[in-house]
RNA sequence: GCGGAUGUAGCUCAGUGGUUAGAACGCCUGACUGUGGCUCAGGAGGUCGUGGGUUCAAUUCCCAUCAUCCGCCCCA
């Protein structure tokens, strides 16, 4: 019997894990260079916290948690996304008094039960930002910005936003009657499931991949013609922000996002690499949910990014992330020579240069192919001579060419080298 | 949760109802008695996803199961 990692999730190998630490440095500091600061929450969070928040009709709720009892009897969910949780704990240490203002980022893991295939995982990782206590258009800005510039950072340039409206709770409801009352005709030869998903969240049918689905919503009026005034002032100000700051954003209506929480501006990045998944990342406003968890009415917004999604698209653009290479490989030419191999090593290694030895006696030849195979920039050899002599035999790998030194000399030498 | 495809060495893939299952790449060793990358030679590595069944005989046929991929659904 053979273990492997259970349905839907996967290692992150020594050869890919660079990836993920470039993706997850440049996220911090992007978010900190915008005054966010981390938030760490536990991995599973009391089952309630998601059954408030993301909205009895999502399918996340309804089937996709992995919810388990513990000894002591309690209902836990390991964490299906990261805004609920984050409220919690905003609400738990009151770290957003009434006035003030709560930037906050987070990478998590996050987990669903649903079928896997590429781009969609039962454990996927998420990056996110949270801007608690403020219900201005320029936080939606803000947060659509640094998104926005956290993808061309990592080298995916051509990405645009997909921003659109919800507006608040009264035009939306007239809205989605629109929607079943233009559909009408079309759901009444359809199944009783398609009937009962369609009356419970109208709004899903918008981003329907089904083709009779969209023939039937040809010509309905967007959402944004029922916007209220301030709403649609709200949106065209977002979009003057965004224009302001060279956000790429496309205004598209069919966005509607999954969770119930969303009003006003919700978002999206789509790529067309991920297969039946669109989306890498996906966010908005949700002025309701701090409230409907039993805090006082705050105002938020914030955007989830899925990394694994992220870094497929990356894949997907053939971008490659360089790896952090090894400064010097030192060699043992002799027998009696491994002990001060041993000690010239962790001497570099004190100086702030990184150095590896062959561990098994081998030959000298595989000791340098071991060296070339590490991606060492120099090879350090030592023999009986330079024993002798008190001397090292520095080797550019990359040009073949060698130097001899006086070991005095070894780490002021490699100072320098390291310097370009 | 539904439909479809796939599963043979570390990786990418050939292949066959029947004595020891192959290739390229990768890995190790050597040619090169103190020197990597190229070349050449040799070597290691596979219970042919797992469990049943059919058969004199199964990696090959059948069933189940697990996993991956594609579509639906859902979303990060």
């Amino acid at each position: 019997m053979r273990f492997q990692a259970p349905r839907g999730t996967q290692d992150v190998l020594p050869t890919q894990s660079h990836r993920w630490r470039f993706l997850e440095d440049t996220f911090a500091t992007l978010a900190s260079r915008y005054g966010y600061k981390e938030l760490r929450t536990p991995t599973f969070e009391d089952t309630d916290v998601f059954l408030r928040t993301a909205g009895e009709t999502s399918d996340i709720v309804t089937k996709e948690m992995y919810t388990f009892t513990d000894k002591g009897d309690r209902s836990l969910t390991l964490k299906p996304e990261g805004t609920a949780p984050a409220m919690r704990s905003v609400l738990e240490h009151s770290l957003c008094p009434q006035g003030s203002i709560l930037r906050m980022w987070y990478a998590i893991p996050i987990f669903r039960y649903g079928r896997p295939q590429k781009g969609r995982y039962r454990e996927a990782h998420q990056f996110g930002l949270e801007v608690v206590g403020s219900g201005a258009v320029t936080a939606d800005a803000e947060v659509i910005e640094v998104t926005s510039r956290f993808f061309q950072e990592v080298g995916i340039d051509d990405c645009a936003v997909h921003i659109n409206s919800l507006g608040r709770a009264e035009c939306r409801s007239r809205f989605q009657e629109a929607i079943l009352n233009h559909v009408a005709t079309f759901l009444t030869d359809q199944t009783e499931e398609v009937k009962a998903k369609a009356h419970k969240n109208p709004l899903g049918l918008l981003d329907s991949k089904d083709p009779a689905t969209q023939e039937a919503l040809k010509g309905l009026v967007p959402i944004l013609q029922y916007l209220e005034p301030e709403s649609k002032a709200r949106f065209e100000q977002l979009q003057q922000l965004l224009t302001d700051a060279s956000v790429p954003f496309k205004v598209d209506t069919d966005i509607v996002r999954g969770l119930d929480y969303y009003t006003e501006t919700v978002f999206e990045v789509l790529s067309n690499k991920l297969g039946a998944q669109s989306s890498v990342c996906g966010g908005g406003r949700y002025d309701n949910l701090v409230k409907e968890m039993g805090g006082s009415p705050t105002p938020c917004v914030g955007v989830g990014i899925g990394v694994e999604r992220t870094l497929l698209v990356l894949e997907a653009a053939g971008l490659e992330i360089p790896e952090d290479r090894l400064d010097v490989f030192v060699v043992s030419a002799a027998p009696d020579a491994e002990a001060e191999v041993l000690a010239i090593a962790r001497d570099l290694r004190s100086a702030g240069l990184s150095a590896m030895s062959d561990l098994d006696a081998r030959s000298l030849k595989s000791q340098l192919r071991q060296a070339d195979k590490s991606g060492a920039r120099f090879a350090l050899i030592l023999g009986t001579d330079e024993l002798e002599k008190g001397v090292v035999q520095v080797r550019d790998l990359a040009q073949g060419t060698q130097t001899e030194i006086p070991r005095s000399e070894i780490a002021s030498h490699f100072k320098d080298r390291a310097k370009d």
